[in-house]
DNA sequence: TCAACTCGTGAAGATTCTGTGCAGATCAGT
DNA sequence: ACTGATCTGCACAGAATCTTCACGAGTTGA
């Protein structure tokens, strides 16, 4: 992230104080930033402009943030953080609906409006990547079944067939247990199998590299996939 | 893709206020879309509307989602892109399983479902040029299948008709392993054919052509064409 | 608490798989 | 038939992976 080029972040609020507040700050982060101060302006600068993401006041000159954020998410999807004066429920909810990715209520820490701006803007790289391929995600596990390769927050983890093909046995049914007869049967293919330490030292392996927390040892039974 | 005629997308969601949002979002995208709510008017509509993709819950009344698929798929190869309640339950293994589906869990971003279905259309485009004439790009490699040539960064490869097919057999589904079975079928025509070098050897000349790095071996698994 | 049972672990040997060089077979064009 | 290009698949080495075993740690139920 520190070498790509900068993301460039649409800020819409008519009061110029926070408005200049919000545009210093995030500068300060490395973003590039362009600012509107009503719906109009902000609607033709986001043609112009070509935001990552969008700062957005509900309430504007003009028309609202809802149909600012209305018209601009029919232009192009891109992610919204809306500013709410209060935490008027109604807002939210409507706020939401229009496509508004995350909220604020006013008053805010910058450093909260930075951290949030980073997570959206994080979830929506995920989110491209995943469109790209058949991908499954459990929790900070993230499994490509055709392509065979697994990521544990982002980074990719690599499996051998076997530790595969039993992650894949597990997360069919996350949290449910499978028994090693069970396992023995679907992974190995040996039906009526047991008493031996096969899949134990799969398990082990496969905990190694995904961590021992995601698999959970039922005594006496088996195991199941946690989706942590 | 401005100048195309508008894709046709089938929307299968029993909640009306879902099946709406579904429906208005894909409509400003610039889709045809024809909503059915529920399993036996999901069918009949997908005969009536030759949709280019659909977007289909597995919770329905009459018969479920994975039925309505089947029958679907019965008529006509299309891509689906399943919408499970939650990402518990088996429903998973359709994810994860063969099946030429993509699937989001509820609830979900409209600009994830919208990124994800343009992905699918992209895949499936991909396949039909690779099946006829216009090129593909895949990371530095531009494959013309119809000319039968490829190039590497501008500069021609040249690959012998061998190679040549092994690559576009692995082209047409990027990321994806195939076995050297699947291989030996699909690229020599040799069903259940097995036990030989012949694929590692022709890997390796393809390799030594276009880059070791990619193909992908994936050990005890097979090949894949990494899109680099 | 204690015995009985189950599970985790590390290591080592066995097994399987892949990369590679090479040679004979096959093919296409002359 | 000749020649050069291509294809096939074997043999081998090295790498990767799998399986099993022994034993200590952990868990359960009486």
């Amino acid at each position: 992230m520190s070498t790509s080029p900068a993301r460039t972040i649409l800020v819409v609020e008519d009061e110029p104080v926070i408005n200049q507040a919000i545009t210093d700050r995030l500068r300060a982060e490395g973003f590039e930033v362009v600012q509107a101060w009503d719906g109009p302006g902000a609607v033709e600068l986001f043609g112009a402009s070509s935001p990552d993401l969008v700062v957005l006041d509900i309430m504007l000159p003009g028309y609202d943030g809802h149909e600012v954020c209305r018209r601009i998410q029919a232009q192009r999807p891109v992610p919204v953080m809306m500013v709410t004066a209060r935490d008027d429920e109604a807002d939210i909810l409507v706020g939401l609906g229009v496509g508004a990715d995350d909220y604020l209520t006013k008053p805010f820490r910058m450093r909260e409006l930075v951290a949030r701006i980073n997570a959206l803007l994080r979830r929506v790289d995920r989110a491209v990547e995943l469109a790209g391929s058949r991908a499954v995600e459990l929790g900070r596990l993230r499994i490509d079944a055709g392509a065979r390769r697994v990521w544990l927050s982002e980074v990719e983890v690599h499996l051998t067939a076997t530790e595969f093909d039993l992650l894949v046995c597990l997360a069919a049914t996350p949290g449910q247990v499978l028994t090693r007869e069970k396992l023995l049967a679907d992974v190995w293919g040996w039906p009526g199998a047991s008493g031996t330490r096969t899949v134990d030292s799969h398990v082990k392996a496969l905990r190694s590299k995904i961590g021992t927390e995601r698999v959970r040892t039922v005594h006496g039974v088996g195991y199941a996939l946690e989706t942590i």
